[in-house]
DNA sequence: ACGAAGCCCTGCAAGC
DNA sequence: TGCTTGCAGGGCTTCG
């Protein structure tokens, strides 16, 4: 690729983003972020999960980027007075598109660089947020008690057993609960469970060591391949580069109830856990 | 402290 | 065909 970006546009397919997807975001789109600033914020619809703030816009204007770092699904774009925090929600995206794109319905915000290229954050159901902060993002209360990242060297199946004990939840609810861990939605604690051979409902204080450990090894080679594959979904999901991910063809469980397990055959079990679609093997997963 | 349920929002699918 | 209803989901918030 020549440098430039491919301008993306159709709305097609998309799924949820979960830490990989937030990932192959910040990657897809760093390097176009890399020495530019902020020339205006464009904010269309002010009403998301929280309220943008009023302010924001005028904050940001004619700011350098920093760094745009990730923790669990929020990204922190990092600028000399402070950071911005934005979550893609369940239904949100990030493109690098032409300033003069005109807007569809649900293109909420755009940060307008200065060489006249658009940062368009989507998000049809506005699920996600986008907020500010002068101080160390860290410290933040959104950020403030979540757990380790899925992908670092201090979450493993040691940590999973010791934070596990005396728990009742489902080791779905579990894994699934930011404070033990970020980053693993609905589609991945699916997919590391059965990779694991461990049944959602279990009770997570019950989980054994070993047990722990390879649900560990399995969250972290879940959200590896899929970040090696671009996310799960979908042809436009980032601007980056535009390359499709095709990682929503390897799932082996979710979405799959009454199919056959890819392991055993034994049809795959649908059901509903705490609000959320829970699919297993009856049979591998105990 | 813990666990479960409620809520925010819109697009889509199913049912009448 | 066109309406209504239900469901999906992350994750904070509230309730028990």
């Amino acid at each position: 690729m020549s440098g430039r970006f491919r301008i993306c546009h159709s709305a097609e397919s998309r799924t949820l983003p979960e830490l990989p997807e937030v990932e192959t975001t910040r990657r897809g789109i760093a390097p176009h972020l890399q020495g530019q600033h902020i020339a205006e914020l464009r904010v269309r619809q002010w009403r998301l999960r929280w309220p943008i703030p009023r302010e924001l816009p005028s904050l940001l204007a004619g700011q350098p980027l920093g760094s745009l770092a990730r923790r669990g699904k929020y990204l922190l774009f990092g600028f000399p007075s402070g950071t911005a925090i934005l979550h893609l929600g369940m239904s949100g995206s990030l493109r690098l598109l032409s300033e003069s794109t005109p807007p569809g319905k649900h293109d909420h915000v755009d940060f307008i660089l200065g060489n006249a290229t658009a940062l368009r954050y989507t998000d049809p159901r506005r699920f996600g947020a986008l907020l500010w902060t002068a101080d160390d993002p860290e410290q933040h209360p959104l950020l403030r008690d979540l757990g380790p990242e899925p992908l670092g060297e201090s979450f493993d199946g040691d940590y999973l057993f010791r934070r596990s004990r005396n728990r009742r939840v489902s080791s779905k609810a579990f894994i699934m609960d930011s404070k033990v861990v970020v980053g693993v939605g609905n589609i991945y604690a699916n997919e590391a469970l059965f990779m694991a051979g461990l049944r959602p409902g279990r009770a997570a204080g019950r989980l054994s060591r070993a047990e722990c450990v390879r649900l560990a090894e399995q969250i972290k080679a879940v959200l590896n391949k899929a970040i090696l594959a671009g996310g799960t979904t979908l042809r436009d999901f980032v601007g980056g580069d535009g390359k499709p991910g095709y990682f929503s063809q390897e799932l082996s469980v979710y979405g799959r109830g009454g199919e056959p397990c890819p392991r055993c055959a034994t049809a795959l079990k649908s059901i509903r856990q705490g609000q959320r679609a829970t699919v297993y093997c009856p049979r591998c997963q105990r």
